[in-house]
DNA sequence: TCGATTCTGTTGACACTGTCAACAGGGCAT
DNA sequence: ATGCCCTGTTGACAGTGTCAACAGAATCGA
């Protein structure tokens, strides 16, 4: 393995493009004219649409380890290497995968907060609910948007929209339960506050999905059974008797 | 991609070996006499200490998802393939790797702990600032040792008594802090007291490890100033007035 | 209407990966 | 001394992501 200067330098013939391009959409040719959007083949409604739910039922399946453009491409019918029309790569689809994830959490966790009693406590206690049951429900998925597949979620404009939709709606949950419980003359710090309730929902759900909590015995615990027990403990410690 | 029946069923010419085995040590030819350790080339004490230090380096750098065995035998001084003599495969490698992950992580707690002030409630945070800390510092090692690299982490025994370890330890932790603070005729289960702070801390890790916190303005907060703003919440709350 | 342009998909290639079979030499026990 | 086993090398194979070159279809500008 010594030898320095193997057969390397090859590549890279005629243009030098490939090198500088943003991680957006697809492969860009001019923008130009803006009503670029109903080109080409009809295609029942855009191969995009199809590779992004072969990629989610791919990854729901088996991880996002295993996934592979040619599965991916042979599930919608089309040629691997097709997809490059579509997104720039990999990680473009994967990001195209999380962000219809976090569409979905915004989803359930608005109806959870819609079924909830009205008080504040239910209501945060229903989005908490949403949050660890669709990590459970689909942890490879939750593993897509939360982990490193998606080094900088920054070059995803889509992706960062929903991501802070998803956290606006949570942060304004959080600040209406300070609000109401910090009655007494205390000063917190909300963020600190809402950094404390997301690590707490947040690690329930990654220690779910990673396969941390119910190694033996109990089997399969609903999680938002989990959620509303951490609920009821901070309730019972928040009622106490004074020492 | 049509046309069934390509150039597949080609390969295993001769014996039907690799088929089934388990992903434990290294490739076994008889256990045997029980003194197999220092045989071969000397090699300066181990190449596959030299193979771990390679990846943990590596998986530092730059994570798990570029890490390949031609870079790493580069950097132990071997050629590719010889890893195979003492790693069954690569999820046997970041076993060894989280392994020693687990262990760092021990060390770091009993420090803290023993720097700790001498209440319960100072040593548990010396645990979860061990924890976050580390998590910190260490990113990738952590995405190794609780991610999805390692399937099934019982497969691994060594990985698997280094993790009940290091979670015997944290776990004894939160069981004194239940009973220094549980008094007042409360009945509180232990489990998912357990499991509430174990969420909280691990939570808070991933949050930091996945980039999620700090995003603008604030730079880089110390992680174990976040952990301590956390736990004097907790204790602003504990103490407040009853309402 | 018609040619030019632009999308969208296919084909085939390249570099690179994990894993394995076949081989080779050194150290150990016999 | 002999033979076995350990540990490393070499070279291969199947499979990966990505790209260049090509080809037909839909649209736009004239």
């Amino acid at each position: 393995m010594g030898e320095a200067s193997r057969k390397k330098a090859r590549r890279r013939p005629g243009t030098a493009r490939g090198a500088a391009r943003a991680a957006g959409e697809a492969r860009p040719r001019k923008p130009k004219g803006a009503a670029a959007r109903t080109r080409g083949l009809p295609r029942d409604g855009g191969l995009r649409r199809d590779l992004i739910d072969a990629a989610l039922e791919l990854v729901e399946a088996s991880g996002t380890r295993g996934l592979g453009w040619r599965e991916i491409a042979r599930r919608a019918g089309v040629s691997h290497s097709a997809a490059y029309r579509h997104f720039e790569n990999k990680e473009a689809l994967l990001a195209a995968v999380a962000e219809e994830g976090f569409h979905r959490l915004t989803e359930r966790m608005v109806e959870q907060v819609a079924e909830a009693r009205d008080d504040v406590a239910s209501r945060f206690e229903g989005m908490a609910v949403a949050y660890v049951e669709f990590a459970a429900e689909s942890p490879a998925r939750f593993r897509v948007m939360f982990g490193r597949d998606i080094p900088d979620i920054n070059k995803h404009p889509a992706l960062r929209e929903a991501h802070d939709f998803t956290d606006g709606l949570f942060r304004a949950g959080v600040a209406q339960v300070l609000e109401n419980v910090g009655k007494g003359g205390m000063t917190v710090d909300i963020d600190a506050f809402t950094l404390m309730a997301w690590s707490l929902v947040h690690g329930l759900a990654s220690l779910i999905v990673d396969g941390r909590v119910g190694d033996v015995s109990e089997a399969a615990v609903d999680p938002g059974d989990r959620v509303r027990a951490m609920t009821d403990l901070i309730k019972t410690f928040a009622q106490r008797p004074r020492a």
